[in-house]
DNA sequence: CTGTATCCACTGGGATACTG
DNA sequence: CAGTATCCCAGTGGATACAG
């Protein structure tokens, strides 16, 4: 938000340049299924993770779902995607380095979600 | 999502959990102005914040989404409401020390939208 | 001033069926 | 197997008018 500024123009912009990027954030990990798939393929770093494997596994998802959550994060470079020219076609996803290193952030989203949920029970 | 472990029951309700901490993470500080709020109120501890001070310096939001994000954040503890018997009547808005403690967070996703956005253009 | 109520357009996301 | 296409409904959120 800024600091407190005699200038409030120059305020103003610095705002709002952090209130776009908390909301690019929010866009790009925010998605009902990302972060949840970007942990699941972490824990998969050694495993062949196609596109029938993750639905399988992750529940609750549907195809239309997955598949926009995956593409999502493909163009923000969070995952890779390879196309095995099998019979018929396997795809397989990963996470990329980029992707891991968004984890941590991840993390500290549980934890203060559990913190909170601790908190509000009471 | 949990570690790798030989017993997979156990490894699933551990990553049921965290996913849900996640989402209520998500839930409670992802909406369309919380955060913004959240950073509104952090900057004016000193001021009185009404109703109608932040609609209108916060450029873009609805009476009806005020109202709604202010209530929600109430109930997450993360501002007080004080209603002031003046004649019209006037409330103030303020952050909670508990709602003080999200702002690293926050802070981070910033930072992360900002580096990420960078990343992006290239 | 501080909201509520109502209407309404748009979107997100599930179910299902279909294609390459 | 890896998606796409279609339908459809519930929930978001804006605009406007109204109420305490």
């Amino acid at each position: 938000m800024g600091t407190i500024n005699i200038d409030g123009n120059v305020q103003e912009a610095t705002c709002k340049q952090e209130l776009t990027a908390m909301r690019d954030s929010l866009d790009v990990l925010g998605g009902k299924w990302k972060l949840m798939l970007l942990r699941y393929l972490s824990n998969r770093l050694e495993e062949k993770n196609t596109f029938k494997k993750i639905q399988r596994e992750i529940e609750g998802i549907s195809a239309k779902m997955l598949t926009k959550e995956l593409k999502d994060m493909e163009l923000n470079l969070l995952i890779s995607r390879s196309v095995i020219k099998t019979k018929p076609i396997t795809v397989e996803y990963a996470i990329t380095n980029y992707g891991l290193n968004v984890l941590p952030l991840a993390e500290n989203l549980v934890q203060w979600g559990l913190d909170h949920r601790a908190k509000i029970k009471n």
